[in-house]
DNA sequence: ACAAAAGTGTTGTTACTACACCCATGG
DNA sequence: CCATGGGTGTAGTAACAACACTTTTGT
């Protein structure tokens, strides 16, 4: 069992990380895990593992990310793993142990076994489903002006994303609605933002025929 | 271990199933697979179960699905069990033993364990990467006309598919490329039809961005 | 007044669907 | 010469990026 918790945190797309105190992979960083017991499902105990490391309230999201069982992918006894992916909104900041800490999934540090592909398995799974889903929900507070959520698409993504066109975008898959409030501007002026919100907190698919729809 | 089996027969698609001879689930219809064994990985594993079944050779496509843990999914104790998708190319008949046949996904028969979710969770995996992939490789024999394959799309995604249309997709997209030949017509006449064949046989994404692409 | 930040209107492009039309063969 | 099946040409449409423009605030 092994978990990628996902946030975005000052503006880049982080991973939460301990750093192994003993071989193999002393000093390397890994991710959070632990062994399934008898009478648990994989979700159960996943969570029950990020426990250890988070508080789990805070995970917004969760889905099985892949399973891996390469004989050589530990150097002891051969190990089945299940991975998950788990985000976490922007601006929280759970407190967690002195071993563990979130690492910029763009400049990782040295990892243990077959860690850092989880990472960018998990990291490419989020980008696809930022494109043709609501899972920006899991990223992001639950009220935020298009000027912050556009960070947060930027940072996950990895490329520019016009505030202009996101917002339409979403508006248009009725992904997002306006709360009515306003955010009062900065210092140096300009205009009240407006505040919005993900219309549902949880997985909806909503370009589901990218291609080749059916006829009407 | 298990393998979701599919494959476009008589213009539908099927999957591979073998009926239960014991309890629990005696006469009830199960997805082949077996245990893995020390030493082998995840592939090789649903590879060697699969050979009991089906020359593994006529697999033309394999790709892991889901892995399933719920302590209820069995009656005795309790089993994770990975489920792998696997795709065959239409036209081979491929020998199987007396207790195996093909069942289509849309009338599936009394089934054993979670065995229905998975083989439709296989089939919409299938059902999506063939709007955004290449993936229609695996289910298409080697060439094959525009005809032929209309058929076979429309099978896999259960709605009608014009010719025409998927023609300029899939060629504007490179995944198709005419082999030059042509196909004698029917003994009712008509226009010699154009044999194509896939550019590449092997997992390509073709729509990378369906939304939210990068700027440039 | 002017800079700064947010939001709107408009245009052009691309990838698709739909449908009319044209082509090549067998009887 | 016409039915049959295959292929092409051409609108029409929806979703998107790009960018100019307008609105609302602080100094």
């Amino acid at each position: 069992m092994l978990a990628v918790v996902l946030q975005v945190r000052e503006g880049a797309l982080a991973v939460l990380l301990w750093e192994r105190a003993r071989e193999p992979f002393r000093r390397a960083w890994a991710l959070p895990g632990g062994v399934l017991v008898h009478g648990e499902t994989l979700e159960e105990s996943i969570l029950r593992h990020l426990t250890a490391k988070v508080d789990v309230r805070e995970v917004a999201y969760l889905e099985q990310l892949a399973t891996v069982s390469d004989p050589d992918r530990t150097p002891s006894d051969r190990e089945v793993a299940t991975a998950y992916l788990g985000l976490v909104p922007l601006g929280i900041d759970p407190s967690v142990p002195a071993d563990t800490s979130w690492h910029d999934v763009d400049a990782l540090p040295a990892t243990a076994f077959d860690h850092r592909e989880l990472i960018l398995a998990g990291r490419d799974r989020l980008r696809a489903k930022l494109s043709y889903s609501n899972i920006g929900f899991a990223l992001a507070p639950t009220t935020f002006t298009l000027a912050e959520l556009r960070e947060i698409y930027v940072a996950a993504l990895g490329h520019e994303v016009s505030a202009t066109n996101l917002k339409r975008v979403l508006l248009r898959r009725g992904v997002l609605e306006s709360t009515g409030r306003q955010r009062a501007p900065g210092p140096g002026g300009g205009r009240p933002a407006e505040v919005f919100r993900f219309r549902r907190r949880s997985l909806e698919i909503t370009d589901p025929f990218a291609a080749l729809r059916p006829p009407g």
